[in-house]
DNA sequence: CATATAATTAGATAATTAGCTAAATACCGT
DNA sequence: ACGGTATTTAGCTAATTATCTAATTATATG
């Protein structure tokens, strides 16, 4: 669960911004970028950062690159958190 | 809510584990840096992003400073991670 | 008050990283 | 196959940061 590359990854704001935008559905790496004043390749750097953490994912449609939050990922994230803050949850609370 | 400094102190390996260590309770900053091989100035380096990213608070009770988990800038944080998910949680939800 | 102990601050350095431009790759339409 | 558009890869630079040693601050004790 490269909960270091996840952290890493999330430490950027730039990055935080993409994962708050693909919030409302994939979009391609040009969409994206439309709503940032950052140059195309940085933007593709941080697109490969997300991927390696693996809080993004890729398809390719034709020119594009649409990318995708990977949601399974946000739920290991907050597993983590709260193991950080050692809380203990129950079966019943984990599944509801 | 220092969102920024929030996710910055937690992508170093070392402060994660400072954070898992004070898991069990309060501890000075000698007992938390027996724990590592890094010298006390770089240790309390740690400490004191940690401390400005409101993860830990300090106390000093005389030679020693003690330093606990904040816990309920935890709880901040797990809701900015559900907000990056785009959870959207009913008032009931939050309240239980 | 002098010394010892706990921890910090100051200052330097090496490694990492976010950003850039230029060049390459992949796909589309004519 | 050629020209255009979307995106990435390569290579560079400036800024950040994790670490170190040396010096400082704060507290306790004989």
């Amino acid at each position: 669960m490269g909960t270091d590359l996840m952290f890493k990854a999330l430490a950027d704001p730039t990055r935080r911004k993409i994962l708050h935008i693909l919030n409302d559905g994939e979009k391609s790496a040009g969409q994206i970028a439309e709503q940032f004043s950052i140059s195309a390749p940085s933007m593709s750097h941080h697109f490969n950062i997300l991927k390696q953490a693996d809080l993004i994912y890729a398809r390719r449609d034709g020119q594009q690159i649409y990318y995708a939050l990977n949601t399974t990922v946000f739920q290991d994230l907050v597993t983590v958190v709260l193991d950080l803050l050692g809380a203990h949850i129950s079966e019943r609370e984990k599944s509801e």
